[in-house]
DNA sequence: TTGTGTTTTATTGCCTCC
DNA sequence: GGAGGCAATAAAACACAA
């Protein structure tokens, strides 16, 4: 295998196959006040029939296999009794008993990471292979990553949550405040239509009576000059009516907006300027016809 | 019992660090 | 270049419903 690993044979041999192959075969249970490090020679007895790999399995392997025969060549018996033994019982992939799993727990939970010494001497309270215990804790930390991912995960989704739910009642407010706006401006129009219209229909009654009536005031709004020029418009008006005219006028000019109250536009067009409207009577320039039948 | 999904143990290959 | 970590994956063990 290209860059694959040679995995070193010291520290495997220190519990070696013989140590771990004698516990093995003890087959004992752990001592339920067995605690790590107690011990100078811990109880190996985290070891049962399901507690170790499968030799058969390791054999086929690269990595165990550089240190079993290895190992079994330095040993005093040959490796030939034991792969009769255990080649003819073939071990699977076996699973750690939960002794040993409430062990490492204790010992994951204490750091997570697992220095050689840490892991020789858990190998050797476990009666495991230092390699178990160093795949268990890859595993384990794989599975702590995992489950933390899932926790930021779960994290971040309340916050987004939360967010949402604020955007959302955001997002309400500002319809209401718009309906809210739109209500007040269509009030206002509606009010100031009204203003206006009465303006125009308290001052147009006084200006612009029926013909049989006596006098008859002709508002001259609107009208141009000339027109005002080309009409045939009787002379004979006194002073002394028209006086009475721009009087009865005035009094019945219904009110003197308040200028603060309005915009230049809103005044222009209450009162348009003195030179396009009879409002503000400019009489010289501007005579009121009258006519008397 | 069996099919299927999940969990656990172990391997492989790549990478980084010393 | 060796040691060890990690991601991806295989495969065994296990759980469980039908």
């Amino acid at each position: 295998m290209a860059g694959g690993r040679v995995y070193p044979s010291n520290n495997d041999t220190t519990d070696g196959v013989p140590n771990n192959l004698s516990v093995l075969l003890q087959n004992q249970r752990l001592h339920p006040l067995f605690i790590p490090g107690s011990s100078p020679s811990p109880s190996p007895s985290f070891l049962g029939t399901r507690s170790m790999v499968s030799f058969e399995d390791s054999l086929k392997t690269n990595r165990p296999k550089r240190s079993i025969f290895k190992m079994f060549d330095e040993q005093e018996n040959g490796y030939d009794e034991y792969l009769d033994e255990r080649f003819h019982q073939p071990e699977k992939k076996r699973r750690l008993t939960v002794d040993q799993i409430q062990f490492l727990e204790k010992s994951f939970e204490v750091d997570n990471k697992l220095e050689p010494e840490r892991k020789i001497q858990l190998a050797k309270d476990l009666g495991l292979q230092p390699r178990q215990v160093a795949i268990w804790f890859q595993n384990r930390r794989a599975r702590w990553k995992t489950k933390q991912l899932e926790k930021d995960y779960d994290t971040l989704l309340a916050k987004y949550n939360s967010l949402k739910a604020d955007y959302d009642d955001l997002l309400k407010e500002k319809d209401k405040l718009k309906e809210e706006v739109l209500q007040l401006t269509d009030k206002l129009q509606t009010k100031e239509n009204e203003q206006r219209n009465s303006e125009f229909s308290d001052v147009k009654p006084l200006l612009l009576q029926e013909p049989s009536q006596k006098p008859i005031v002709v508002s001259m709004a609107g009208r141009k000059q000339e027109d005002i020029d080309s009409d045939n418009i009787p002379q004979y008006y006194s002073d002394e009516f028209h006086s009475s005219l721009l009087e009865a006028a005035d009094s019945s000019y219904p009110f003197e907006p308040d200028q603060s109250d309005l915009s230049q536009d809103e005044e222009d067009s209450l009162h348009p300027p003195a030179s396009s409207s009879n409002f503000g009577f400019p009489v010289e320039d501007h005579p009121i016809w009258s006519w008397t039948y």
